[in-house]
RNA sequence: GCGUCCUUAGCUCAGUGGUAGAGCGCUUCAUUCACAUUGAAGAGGUCAUAGGUUCGAUCCCUAUAGGACGCACCA
């Protein structure tokens, strides 16, 4: 053995190696006789990467911690598969390639016209694509990629349109007009988990519409007041209890408005005057209690926040400034009781940063609470909505959330689901499969035939088809999932022997995002879970606690640190210390740190060969058979050593089987080093040097027993050190599928 | 407002109903020895605070303080 573990070098012949194996793939190792088709199936899908870039540490700790679960299950004998993808990111995606253009060109995606502009954000998603792969192997992953899927390729269009027609015949896809998130900034639609909220300082202003107005209201906007149609009070308010129900013509600024005063639960006694003046159009609360009471809606800001109301004080000037002036106008009338600073979170969006201007649209959505009957599957026959199928999924265990307590922020969402809005005004993404033609509308596959028709030209949210997942990558809707097909090998038989997926591993941040929406989809169209078990890591954080990130320069990248310090040793940084659903702060230190680790390992190996008797290096055969002979002769501190071990081999089954991987990858990582390199080699050590060639041989085949052990119990967390050494000591055979 | 998590060695964090652990850092010593990307020894902790349960609490319960976060509201 070389004196010095070449990291690099010993990395990339390694992942070549398992490449041209073909390992990673089900069917290989059932054709190769490895693995028995009907052994029980464990299959994981990839969350795939956005195709934005390139793979930071959250995508590491992601990789390391399924491949750790996916090679175990592997070495436990389970068919196991592990399905790579990417993700088209609809939005995250098209503003990324736009603002590069803005940029280098000075134009915006209208400058360009959609299909030049499409073609550019390909050619961007195909370069991230493939960045991201070459990243993603380096790290070691065992992912089958002959299976690999994108969100946006050919197969999962069809998914995703299969998907969309069935649920609008179902009645559960419906078109509105509604009060929608509107993102004046990225010119779309967003849904609700898409906001951030910011806090900021606002002016509460307390005003009358007009001198004769018998009620003051408050708001922070004053601007969008041109639109209200109604004032709210609490039902059990006696202060205005004699107003409700009546109605006034005001002059609000020089614009006649006809106000209802009505009584809603929605409404706060104790905020301002306890009365809110209601704008349907601009307000999603505002909104539904305009559905409640009936009140009429009138739009007065477009969607580029500009005022549109014929007043000319404000028409056509952008809302922040048409806020000053009517201030300014209500000041001037003497129509303000008060003015005082609040503080209030503004609602955001999450990819633009820019301020949610609520606006009135038509717009597709997903209806959360119809009932309708499940036409497949297990739950086939059922009458539920999607909010009762969400929850119970979880509720009844079929889905099993760890760490727990993410279960019960699981529900709480679910209690304040609205109906998810699911069309986009962008241009990157799968497109809505509707046709118009005057009147006529068309849901389908594929286009319609004849003349004269016309797509949608929205797009869907791309979680949408990240809903459909856990089946669009098995083949869904072309294969069946269930039948004759099951424990047949095949991509054609994946849906039969792969659907429920064992787990989905992700990031807590994306639960609502992700996990419930996949649950939604899956338990609507399949009648079936998508998955038993969620595992939820934590997110991966600067040695500060702070999120990386470019603007505050510290990002630690994962494949800087696997050129370094070793795909296993930056692993291995991602694992110890990791509790599930916490977050993880790391530093350079503690990758360096466990890069020392495979240098003691690789030593310890090394020390192990050189003293392997010359008897027992004729062929590797005998020298197995020497092995456990001398084993079965060992002496009792020898014994002690394989009981050792063995109850070890327990614990870290255990481990591994609760998903404790930062507990299992601890207590090897103190067991190799501190026990079997400072005590067990360093006990054995006198007996290698002036012992009988006896002793030897026997001290010898201890040790290697020991070693191999070792590996093989290590090499779901270092599995490139691991896979390297172990040929050295059983020359042809493969770590990655010996038996666990 | 509702809820969750965190508070343990100088720093970053694991962990456990019964003499406190890791990485990094620090001190001293060792080195023709598998490994200086090392070994040995060591310093350093009333496990946030106050109550309670218990034979026994860092761990379970309650409250308090500080920090992080989620959800709702935010007129």
């Amino acid at each position: 053995m070389e004196s010095r573990y070449d990291i690099n070098e010993v990395e990339a012949r390694i992942e070549k190696l398992w490449e041209d194996s073909g390992l990673f793939d089900p069917d290989v190792c059932i054709e190769k006789g490895i693995t028995d088709p009907h052994a029980e199936p464990f299959c994981v899908v990839l969350p795939p990467p956005n195709v934005t870039g390139t793979l930071h540490m959250g995508h590491a700790a992601m990789l390391a911690i399924e491949d750790i679960m996916v090679r175990y299950a592997r070495m436990q004998g389970k068919r196991t598969l592990w399905i790579p993808g990417t993700d088209h990111a609809a939005i995250a995606t098209q503003s990324k390639v736009e603002k590069d253009i803005l940029k280098k060109e000075g134009k915006n995606r209208h400058d360009l016209g959609r299909e030049e502009f499409l073609k550019r954000v390909r050619a961007f998603a195909q370069e991230s694509h493939d960045t991201i792969v070459r990243q993603t192997k380096r790290m070691g992953a065992s992912l089958d990629w002959s299976r690999e899927a994108y969100t946006l390729d050919k197969q999962r269009e069809v998914a995703v349109r299969t998907a969309f027609k069935k649920m609008y015949d179902m009645g559960l896809i419906y078109c509105g007009n509604r009060v929608v998130n509107w993102d004046p900034k990225g010119q779309t639609t967003i849904s609700d988990d898409e906001i951030v909220y910011e806090e900021r300082k606002a002016k509460l202003i307390t005003f009358r519409y007009d001198k004769n107005f018998p009620i003051a209201i408050s708001t922070t906007r004053v601007e969008t007041k041109f639109g209200d149609t109604a004032v709210a009070v609490h039902p059990n308010d006696p202060r205005y209890e004699e107003f409700v129900g009546r109605e006034y013509d005001a002059d609000f600024c020089g614009t006649k408005i006809h106000v209802k005063i009505i009584s809603d639960e929605a409404v706060e006694k104790d905020f301002g005057t306890g009365a809110l003046g209601v704008t349907p159009a601009h307000s999603i609360i505002d909104w539904e209690m305009a559905q409640r009471h009936d009140l009429p809606l009138k739009q007065i800001i477009d969607e580029h926040g500009k005022m549109t109301i014929k007043n000319e004080l404000v028409f056509g000037k952008k809302a922040a400034e048409a806020r000053e002036i009517v201030t300014e106008e209500l000041r001037k009338r003497g129509l303000i009781e008060k003015e005082e600073e609040i503080s209030q979170n503004v609602a955001t969006a999450e990819r633009t940063r820019g301020i949610i201007e609520p606006l009135p649209k038509l717009q597709w959505f997903i209806e959360v609470n119809r009932k309708f009957k499940v036409e497949n599957g297990r739950l086939k026959g059922q009458e539920k909505t999607l909010k009762e199928l969400m929850k119970s999924a979880v509720a009844d265990d079929n889905v099993k959330i760890l760490p727990e307590r993410f279960e019960r922020i699981y529900f709480n969402w679910i209690d304040n689901l609205r109906d998810w809005c699911i069309s986009r005004q962008i241009w990157f993404g799968h497109q809505i499969p509707v046709w118009t033609k005057g009147e006529e509308l068309y849901v389908g596959i594929e286009a319609p035939q004849g003349e004269g028709w016309i797509q949608d030209p929205d797009t869907l949210d791309t979680w949408f088809s990240s809903g459909l997942w856990p089946f669009s990558t098995l083949g869904w809707p072309h294969s069946a999932p269930d039948g004759a097909s099951r424990g047949k090998p095949g991509p054609e038989n994946d849906l039969a022997n792969y659907f429920p997926n064992s787990v989905l591993e992700t990031g807590y941040d994306i639960i609502f995002f992700w996990v419930a929406r996949m649950i939604l989809m899956s338990t609507c169209l399949m009648g079936e879970i998508p998955f038993r078990k969620v595992y939820l890591h934590g997110l991966v954080r600067d040695d500060k606690g702070r999120k990386m990130s470019k603007s505050l320069g510290n990002i630690i990248d994962p494949l800087t640190m696997a050129d370094k310090y070793g795909a296993d040793a930056t692993r291995l940084s991602l694992i110890i210390g990791a509790a599930p659903g916490n977050d993880v702060k790391l530093s350079e230190d503690r990758v360096r740190g466990y890069r020392n680790f495979s240098t003691k390992l690789w030593n310890i190996a090394r020390f192990i060969e050189m003293n392997k008797p010359a008897a027992s290096s004729v062929s590797p055969v005998d020298s197995v058979a020497l092995a456990e002979a001398r084993v079965r002769a060992s002496s009792e501190t020898h014994e002690k050593y394989l009981t050792d071990i063995a109850a070890l081999k327990q614990e870290i089954s255990g481990h591994l089987d609760n998903f404790e991987f930062h507990l299992a990858a601890d207590k090897l990582y103190h067991y190799v080093w501190h026990e079997f390199a400072d005590v067990i080699i360093e006990t054995e050590k006198e007996k290698l040097k002036s012992g009988t060639d006896e002793e030897k041989a026997e001290s010898y085949a201890v040790l290697e027993q020991l070693l191999l052990d070792s590996l093989k119990m290590l090499h779901p967390f270092v599995p490139f050190i691991t896979e390297e050494i172990y040929h050295i000591f059983r020359p042809g055979k493969m770590l990655m599928v010996e038996k666990w």
